[in-house]
DNA sequence: TGCACGATGAAC
DNA sequence: TTCATCGTGCAC
């Protein structure tokens, strides 16, 4: 049995973090999201790296989901949530901000996770508290819409070290019109983060 | 071709 | 509670 020789790391080294496969995406929506708290989102544009800890996010799940964009059908703007997992949604909301997403599940479900907060660990500069905000300080726009998170240059990865975390369950918000969906606890954050968009 | 309406954020 | 601002989806 051979020992394989890693360099030394140092935390925060996101090279030697491992990024998230088309696998972790390909499951239950709900169990995806749930997990999505404590990874790094790293996004490298123009030459810089920018990392932020994911700390909130909400489950869509699908077209039975009337809280959901997939709830409407097919369209241009919702075909990435119907397509394959591990692939970015990203839409314009309000006409000035942008919202990010991770498509979940096999082709055709059109389910998503929202990522709605973010701690910032490099590079990030504004806030980070709401999914708009997210996405601004990210560098996020509709450019990185149907983008491969399993690429390399915006991905998703876990943290050499993890630190045990408290899960908050709380309503979706903005979603009222959704009826009983409305209701479900379908929105998840850490409940010790600071950068949690609301409480 | 026109128009109502947001998975928001900030100001009042 | 109001408003800025515009792409999307659907009515006409």
């Amino acid at each position: 049995m051979s020992v394989r020789i890693m360099k030394p790391v140092s935390v925060g080294d996101v090279n030697l973090m491992q990024k998230l496969s088309r696998d972790f995406y390909n499951r239950d929506t709900v169990t995806v999201a749930q997990e999505l708290l404590g990874k790094y989102l790293v996004h490298i544009a123009n030459r810089t790296e920018m990392i932020g800890r994911i700390v909130e996010v909400e489950a869509y799940l699908g077209p039975h989901d009337l809280a959901a964009h997939s709830a409407k059908g097919l369209t241009e703007r919702t075909k990435v949530m119907f397509g394959p997992p591990g692939y970015a949604y990203v839409y314009m909301i309000y006409g000035m901000y942008y919202c990010t997403n991770v498509v979940t599940e096999s082709e055709g479900h059109a389910s998503a996770v929202l990522l709605r907060a973010i701690e910032p660990i490099k590079n990030i500069h504004g806030r980070t508290q709401g999914p708009g905000l997210l996405s601004k300080a990210m560098q996020i726009d509709k450019q990185l819409n149907a983008h491969d998170l399993t690429s390399d240059n915006f991905y998703i990865t876990t943290p050499l070290s993890v630190t045990p975390i408290h899960l908050v369950k709380k309503p979706r918000i903005g979603v009222d019109y959704a009826g009983v969906w409305a209701k479900k606890l379908l929105r998840f954050y850490i409940k010790d983060s600071r950068f949690v968009s609301r409480r």
